[in-house]
DNA sequence: TTGAAAGCGCTAACAC
DNA sequence: GTGTTAGCGCTTTCAA
């Protein structure tokens, strides 16, 4: 009834107080290093139960402070819409809850300065690795990412994944083929009967997209199909109000009428323009499309999709990370996963939600 | 050249040892407290000169453990695949962003123990506060949360959004109007001339889908319409190779044919009776359908669409969450947000990514 | 105005 | 086998 505030939380000290032993012995028998360190089974014994018996829980923080150890992963997104961040989500919490990390999320929203504010925020917070999905801004060539300095010089482990920013060559990284995936979807375009082929992307200067736009390149040419200046049409902007695709296909009529295949390097561009495309001309006309991205559940869009393995990804690099936490090794780690490619009409399993 | 591993990390010791005053001083300058504990300019002046010179930053843990404090926030979300997740989200992260918290975030992939487990973990490191959207087990109707206990007996402040568990009613939540909802969609049903409407909801007995469930027969009252037990259809089952809408709709002649509208509470169930229901029906034979959620950009549906309000969820409940971090008051807080209709063709803003 | 010192609760090196 | 003790780095009360 008195000034009884304080439940007097159980800790380490309390516990060795009641036994008459002192907080070491209580702290190796509870991490399991009692026999180890040849602490009598009687004396682990009286431990263990008391510790039981008073619903011991050790202090997150001060041991966090002793041991400079937070058990938590830090992962920056460049945006929470993007599908992919879920399920490679899905992938990294796979791993990460094996072991009992946590994870602490922060998106960037398209902005280089939040993402680096971001980062420099998980790094004051200890956490005890980092996976970086880095944003690029558009049409900014010779971008430079200003985190990279800070990572360069901090001793927490990191691994970027899905796209890497400049200067990544000797760092940890897992990213798909992009080259392979959009070379095969070309060939694929090919085999259907195209034979003007082009390409359409936003104008990111990221190496997921130039890797695709390399490897449609590359298969245009594996085909023996010409190159031209508008065989790759590159926008500037993602304003859909603006000299974006809504504009072009608006304004340039050949654009609309001179392929009959087309390699969209974005899911959401590619929904895009092939709703534009279907408004605008007679069934027959509309190019075969092939895209990066899957098709949302329940809806044919009749294009060619190149699935690309997020969550495959995500299981990587927690993985990756994991490992360069645990183990002091240090060289890089860099994988390259297999998208897989899905026929117009091929049996897409189904889900339910 | 020698052993000097450590760079010596700045501490307030440090700066405190070069400027020849003590770490108090040092400690209030540097927390903005100087002026409070009228310290002379001058030594302020000193203090942030050679905090900044030598790049101080205090050590989160430390500050952690003796305030007691992390400025984090734990999430625990059902599922990552839920679109609503990113959305909310967003609203949350634009909250927290300003106030400099970081989001630990976990997914309990609907399974109960988990999410217990999460939740735990949380309180365990410290969070200052939670924000649960709670998962309800399929077809079990008694289910209890075995967490509630833990919350009644925490000091964290936490809010619960979208739905609530039992016995909320005395605690903090956000959730939206399912009820009128579900109510006008019904009405709108009926001024399009649907006159035998049913309604199809996956078996949860969570708040949301009860209230979308009364709402459905309180507008079917309004209209005049009969209410019969075959008015509402209830899955128990979320795979879609077992006794769900697959064999429901493929065994059952009737139910293909009874409804000229159908009210589906969840998007995508609705996308997937709807498929069905394209494939299975002449077109003039299809119902119209509305439903929760909203179609992906540029895919028409053609469906009726119920607009929730996710963003402002998420904001709503990360204000209210650091209402209660910052002020004693702990009366709760209880809000429910307004959705919105869209009809069959309105125009909606269109996005592109 | 400033400083000393007692925490916060745990870890780990070292002593007995 | 078990205990002592010095950190970890910051906050905060109280005294000067």
């Amino acid at each position: 009834m008195t000034n009884q505030k304080k439940p007097t939380k159980t800790t380490l000290q309390t516990l060795a107080g009641k036994l008459g032993i002192s907080k070491t012995t209580v702290s190796l028998v509870l991490k399991g290093d009692g026999d180890r360190y040849r602490i009598s089974r009687k004396t682990q014994q009286r431990v263990l139960e008391c510790a039981e018996k008073e619903g011991f829980v050790p202090d997150f923080l001060a041991r966090a402070l002793a041991t400079n150890k937070t058990a938590t992963i830090g992962i920056i997104f460049p945006d929470v819409h993007e599908s992919f961040m879920s399920e490679m989500l899905k992938g990294i919490e796979s791993v990460f809850y094996e072991s009992d990390y946590s994870l602490m999320i922060s998106t960037s929203g398209f902005d280089t300065e939040i993402e680096d504010r971001n980062i420099r925020q998980m790094l004051h917070k200890k956490v005890d690795g980092l996976i970086l999905v880095p944003y690029v801004p558009i049409a900014r060539n010779n971008y430079k990412h200003s985190y990279m300095k800070l990572l360069s010089k901090t001793d927490c482990p990191f691994v970027f994944a899905d796209r890497l920013p400049e200067n990544a060559g000797s760092l940890n990284w897992i990213i798909q083929d992009d080259f392979e995936a959009a070379e095969k979807a070309v060939c694929l375009l090919f085999e259907k009967g195209c034979r003007s082929i082009g390409c359409m992307s936003f104008n990111l200067s990221t190496s997921s997209i130039n890797n695709r736009l390399e490897g449609f390149k590359s298969g245009i040419e594996g085909c023996g199909l010409p190159l031209s200046s508008r065989s790759i049409i590159l926008l500037d902007r993602q304003d859909p109000h603006s000299d974006d695709i809504t504009g072009r296909l608006l304004r340039d009529n050949s654009l609309r009428t001179e392929y009959d295949g087309l390699l969209i390097t974005t899911g959401g561009l590619a929904h895009k323009t092939g709703y534009l495309l279907r408004k605008a001309l007679p069934a027959d006309k509309v190019p075969v499309i092939a895209k990066f991205g899957r098709d949302p559940d329940y809806f044919d869009t009749g294009m060619i999709q190149i699935i690309q393995p997020n969550v495959n990804m995500g299981i990587a690099a927690a993985r990756v990370l994991l490992d360069k936490i645990l183990n002091r090794d240090r060289s890089p780690i860099q994988k390259i996963l297999k998208s897989r490619i899905i026929d117009i009409g091929e049996k897409n399993e189904e889900k339910c939600n």
